[in-house]
DNA sequence: TTTTATTTTCAATATTTACTGAAAATAAAA
DNA sequence: TTTTATTTTCAGTAAATATTGAAAATAAAA
């Protein structure tokens, strides 16, 4: 029977648990955490104090999920220390991760199989063939993926539901 | 100006980096772009002599590919040693990984945020309320990912391609 | 201007994660 | 059985990544 930020603290280290199964900073998913479950804006030293974290340590992860579209920072009248946001949606977030991730990662990886079919392109024995072939298919995935991500990524919520309960 | 080789090393290389941007050790996935690229089945030494590592780390990846389902043992006839192949097609791989992630990660996921939402239950503050808000938000939000993990897992791959084309 | 508050940086350190290599275990051949 | 081949394990080590904390930089107030 725990009180509630015994409860949201739970929550955080599940989130944290979470991202970094799917690569990410434990620490940055558990700020990410923090601010969705915070109803106001919340500066550094709020963070400090419920995740036990240095400034350092709140500061660079604060400002690295700024980089990502995830977090913004927001003026509080009255309240000088910089405060942040996140979005409440989780389909906003959707949106924002697919976008920074195909910018990130989808986009270099189909520049890097293009280069390697570049280069292999002189190639002609049996076995360089099975290989540019093998990568002809890669490619094709990568730019399905690329184009999902985009879709996913330029959609409001109710699209991004509606596209995704088509699939269902 | 490559041989075969050498351009494969660099598109298991970059493969290895994609990997490791979603949280999959840097190795692992090498040696599954190894084997992608591989129209033989392949031996633990094989995989030691192209990527230069050692024995162990070749052997523990290989097994961790083959729990993850995206490789498998294959017995060949008058090779003594164990050989493995990969799937060749980048779909089935979506599949495997789907049904993987959604089991390892997103089940477990929505069972913690059901002990949350558990827990949190007696609380009637007005700040408990909105968080059990968030938290169903958030849980809404994983049973989609789960029923969209579940679906593309059990699919095949010209269904995948329908299902998604879909959405472009 | 000086003082105070706040943010930013980053070298040092801690932690986590990955890797090696050799020994132990297992399995096949002689 | 003994010998040889192969796989598996795992303690020790290396490498990568994350974190601290205090100093420097910046910005606002006095």
């Amino acid at each position: 029977m725990g009180n509630l930020e015994e409860i949201q603290t739970k929550f955080i280290n599940h989130w944290g648990t979470l991202g970094s199964a799917w690569g990410v900073n434990r620490t940055m998913t558990q700020i990410h955490a923090l601010l969705m479950v915070s109803s106001e804006p919340i500066t550094t030293d709020t963070v400090m104090e419920r995740l036990k974290i240095s400034r350092g340590n709140a500061h660079s992860n604060l400002k690295e999920l700024v980089s990502w579209g995830i977090a913004k920072q927001e003026i509080v009248p009255g309240i000088r220390k910089d405060c942040y946001v996140a979005d409440q949606d989780p389909w906003k977030l959707l949106c924002t991760v697919a976008r920074e991730r195909k910018r990130r990662e989808i986009e270099p990886a189909i520049d890097a199989l293009a280069d390697c079919l570049q280069e292999a392109a002189p190639l002609k024995s049996k076995e360089a063939t099975a290989f540019k072939e093998q990568l002809k298919e890669l490619q094709e995935f990568l730019e399905m993926a690329d184009r999902i991500f985009s879709r996913i990524g330029r959609s409001e919520k109710s699209r991004v539901l509606k596209l995704l309960a088509s699939l269902i």
